[in-house]
DNA sequence: GCATTAACCACAG
DNA sequence: CTGTGGTTAATGC
């Protein structure tokens, strides 16, 4: 059992910089948990008390917003989730939910802490992760309130297709609804702009599989919002 | 004014 | 749950 860290073939950056005495504590301080589709990882306003790491699978990040639900991110494993919650807040800011078949570490915080005070390679590789994304998340928002429903959806499908699959064609793990909640328009919108997407060629659509026919001109799209 | 965009509503499959 | 059509309000030229 305390090998497990150890041998972990998804080690994130971080963990990679941890001694091999960290990496028997980590293994002796984390659990490791298997969760379906739509099972959730992490609920809003509850405790936080470890550190999440997604060791594989996809999960998105949501919270209530004073209209409606919101989706945060879509997050690709292996990665970390809830560390600015865990460690800036007292209770979870977000909700995390499994869109995969999901494999999630929770890791003692304490131990966490003790690695980022002690390791400062550590330390800098999860700064460098958490820098990252606040600036990805700095460019999704200035993108959502500036770019029209196309350019905000075309954003997304090249999101899927360049940052989470690393493919032209995919399935879209969401529904027309939650996909709406992700690029901030409702699901008859979303429906629309497939459908054109899809009428001029840009992109294939059949259910949820999507392929992207014509990048350069979704590019276009993306860019010109 | 007129056109465009997108939300809201309704309804069908 | 999804696609489509009509209506409406806001915004731009």
């Amino acid at each position: 059992m305390r090998d497990i860290c150890y041998y972990c073939k998804k080690k994130s950056s971080a963990t990679g910089k941890l001694k091999q005495k960290e990496l028997e504590k980590l293994g002796n301080n984390c659990n490791q948990v298997s969760f379906q589709k739509n099972d959730k990882i992490m609920t809003q306003d509850m405790m936080s008390k470890s550190i999440l790491f997604i060791k594989e699978g996809l999960v998105k990040l949501h919270a209530r917003g004073p209209e409606k639900e919101q989706i945060l991110d879509i997050i690709k494993g292996p990665s970390y989730i809830g560390i600015p919650t865990s460690v800036g807040a007292k209770t979870n800011q977000y909700s995390a939910t499994a869109i995969s078949e999901t494999t999630v570490c929770f890791i003692i915080f304490d131990v966490f802490k003790e690695f980022v005070i002690e390791n400062g390679e550590f330390a800098y590789e999860i700064i460098s992760e958490l820098s990252k994304n606040q600036l990805r998340s700095y460019r999704k928002c200035t993108n959502q309130v500036q770019k029209h429903s196309a350019g905000k959806i075309a954003e997304a499908i090249l999101y899927f297709s360049e940052n989470i699959f690393n493919k032209e064609k995919f399935i879209l793990p969401l529904s027309r609804n939650e996909f709406g909640d992700l690029t901030c328009c409702t699901r008859e919108t979303v429906s629309r702009i497939l459908s054109d997407l899809s009428n001029n060629k840009i992109i294939k659509v059949n259910k949820n599989n999507i392929t992207i026919l014509d990048k350069k001109k979704l590019e276009v799209i993306s860019r010109m919002g």
